[in-house]
DNA sequence: CAGACACTTCGGGCTGGCCCGAAAGGTCGC
DNA sequence: GCGACCTTTCGGGCCAGCCCGAAGTGTCTG
């Protein structure tokens, strides 16, 4: 009733309650990388019983930060939307030390390439993305960024299996490291995994971090992607 | 130690047991308009005694989220950084309600144009970054957007007062009714002073909508931005 | 059907943190 | 210097919410 805010103190501090007890932070951070894992894994890398697992998983749900799948006698949890991952990276950017020192601080391969929810993130995601707005292959609507039908043929005959490209909307992501703009949104994501399917990419067993190809280099480097 | 990871689960919960309370969220969002103001404002925002309010204060201060300014008997409180107003309006894009329906929700001038932190957002902040990169006005570099000379010129000569713009750096943010991004950082808070001093938008006594004005939409026409 | 397993619900102990009134620091005007 | 004012510090009451163990519900296996 203040103004037209988009939040009332009420919703602000039901959203913080949320975030702030160890254990929650803890089985939310554990989601960041897009997976889905069952309550009692989540338990464990909180460091409590699954009795007290349990409760906080219900208002995690409840406070609309997780989605539930139920597969036989397991529960899995996973982030709701896209939207509580960029969430919860726009904390980490707010968190973050001094601008200058903090990208520093990461490890190398982790601010080169590495997932942002389920698309592709650091200076990487950066580059490739300044890439196809210089080349003007991204068109900007309404309903968020699109594909040009130039940008597409383009990337296809790079190597890129791209399935309905032209449907698939995109937005702007913050880039923890970087501090500038990656692609997010159904589009990001679905780049993304057409750089696994060609080989680009690839998952690193542990962390966010990703690990690009000498070929996935190479042909992007022939787009004009340019890293380091 | 996990992996890469920005923030651990002590540091989230930590921050967000500074929203956690209605109390210091009120204050947080009285805040958002980019204002520094008095502790005793803030209690009375907040619905406080002085005294309660000055422990939250000290609270958020500590925790890196406020700044403060002395200034005689009185005490000015703001937002520490931009950083800061970007994770609120994060927070904000989280918790709104289905992207469709909420757009339509806020008031018409409010999603039209307004002030996030001390920079332009809205469809009209919105349509006009989306200018700047169409014209290829933005140089995108490692520490962020920069305004191109050939931008500098078609800005002047539209009667934008700029001063050392080139020097200024931009950084991308995320608009939460448009869902796509505008211009902020030192770069945006410039142009939008700009267009402040000549007279394209002003402020409205209350709330942080905009009232952009005939001369101004026009010129703004002028250079490609069209909104509606 | 019995037992193992994954998870939730229940009951009760405990602590952290919010709140206020009263009083103490500083700062300004006269 | 004295009073008015803004803000902070102190002391103590109070409640929300975290934690666990034990028991209950539902599911899969043999």
């Amino acid at each position: 009733m203040n103004d037209g805010a988009p939040l009332n103190r009420y919703q602000l501090a039901e959203l913080g309650s949320l975030l702030a007890e160890p254990a929650r932070a803890a089985m939310l951070l554990a989601l960041t990388d897009g997976t889905s894992r069952p309550a009692g894994e989540l338990a464990q890398a909180a460091g409590i019983t699954p009795a007290t697992a349990s409760a906080h998983l219900h208002r995690l749900l409840d406070g609309g930060l997780l989605a539930l799948q139920v597969q036989g006698r397991h529960r899995y949890y996973r982030l709701a939307d896209e939207r509580v991952a960029a969430m919860l990276e726009s904390l980490a950017l707010a968190r973050a030390p001094a601008p200058h020192t903090m990208p520093a601080r990461g490890d190398a391969q982790l601010r080169r390439a590495r997932c942002c929810y389920r698309h592709l993130a650091g200076a990487l995601g950066v580059a490739f993305c300044a890439t196809l707005l210089q080349r003007d292959w991204l068109q900007t609507e309404t309903r968020g960024l699109f594909l040009r039908p130039a940008g597409i043929e383009a990337l296809v005959s790079s190597g890129l299996p791209l399935a309905d490209a032209s449907q698939l909307y995109g937005r702007s992501c913050l880039d923890w490291t970087e501090r500038r703009m990656h692609l997010g949104g159904p589009l990001g994501v679905m780049l993304t995994s057409a750089m696994f399917e060609a080989g680009w990419l690839r998952r690193l067993p542990q962390g966010r971090a990703l690990q690009p190809s000498a070929d996935g280099l190479r042909r992007l480097g022939m787009l004009g992607v340019l890293v380091d």
